[in-house]
DNA sequence: CCCATAACTAAGCAACTGATTAGTTATAAA
DNA sequence: TTTATAACTAATCAGTTGCTTAGTTATGGG
């Protein structure tokens, strides 16, 4: 009936992503979106709704990308170690092949703060309250704690995680990991 | 000669440093500083040059406003309290009477990032060294540490400010208190 | 009082933003 | 082949950005 779409939809979503990714929300406006997938802005338009349409589909392969990582995790049965992995993994993945880029999510509470409430930032937040109850699970592999030493504990970690996650793209490599190292000393 | 100016130079660039501080350098318009300092666009750069120029002596205030801060832990002659007391005044300073705003340097290095090389970025840089080599000195009264520990500890510490200046302003408080003592377990 | 001079106001600049439009082209069912 | 329809292109929308300019107003030494 009529004309097939001349790109695909993923391959084009991807691409957006790791422009949002280094670039932030704001920064990334619709004609470099347009340059760097490819396709007309009326073609993002007709197939992501508006940026902030994209930018939430952004958000979702994102997650899927990460899966991988929070996968091991949720799997391990070494308490503390698996966790410990999540960060090295972690940092690994947020600047792989190039330079480093943070966490998509925590970049994003980051950038739109707290106060201002949208779709975006309240997807962010209940996803640091999915790897919060992580840590949690993992650490209550080890029997011996008590339920407010794992609360406190798992607080202590994604505090230390979110905020690595921001930090580690504008600290050297040796340095955030002498602080993952420091991290776990007493966990 | 001539008229006289009707604005306070140093009352207008304190009203400019607390809305790069809460919004950021790109997010603040030219508009808002207007309106902000309560003078004309043409006075803001007969004044200060430019936006970035403008930035930069906020930057300068910034860094004068928090002495009183780091005065207290260049004096104090107790090891570690000395340091977890910067921490603790450091986020009772960035959310003083209204919401978190976190560290008008780290945001600031965060936003640009670390390839774009600015004086902005640079002088943001060099801050966080300064604020690295008070801790140092700090861990050195204790007098039983070797080069090694007090490096390693020091590093671990300007990570740990650095990215909870960044994330405080996105967590609650008593999950950042709940941060700040863990941190300071096995220093 | 006069007037050179600097401080002011408001309008405007080109470049960019997210988003839309009118018009053209390819596709596949009839 | 015809034709309805969706996918495409490029121009354009109004609004905003950092910054400048032309024109007006206040000041104080002569």
């Amino acid at each position: 009936m009529a004309r097939k779409k001349q790109y695909n939809e993923a391959e084009v979503l991807e691409k957006a992503m790791f422009l949002f990714w280094s670039n932030g929300y704001e920064t990334t406006s619709t004609r470099m979106l347009e340059k760097e997938m490819g396709i007309n802005q009326f073609s993002i338009y007709a197939s992501f709704g508006n940026k902030e349409g994209l930018f939430v589909e952004c958000v979702k392969l994102y997650k899927q990308k990460i899966k991988s990582i929070t996968d091991i995790l949720e799997e391990s049965k070494n308490p503390i170690t698996g966790i410990k992995q999540y960060f090295y993994d972690f940092i690994e993945f947020s600047g792989k092949n190039e330079i480093p880029k943070g966490c998509l999510i925590t970049n994003t509470i980051n950038e739109f703060g707290t106060a201002k409430e949208t779709v975006i930032t309240n997807d962010a937040i209940s996803f640091t309250q999915h790897i919060r109850s992580l840590f949690y699970n993992n650490l209550k592999l080890d029997v011996t704690k008590d339920i407010e030493t794992l609360n406190k504990q798992a607080d202590y970690l994604i505090v230390a995680i979110a905020s690595l996650a921001v930090s580690s793209k504008i600290f050297p490599k040796e340095l955030v990991n002498t602080y993952i190292e420091h991290t776990f000393i007493n966990i």
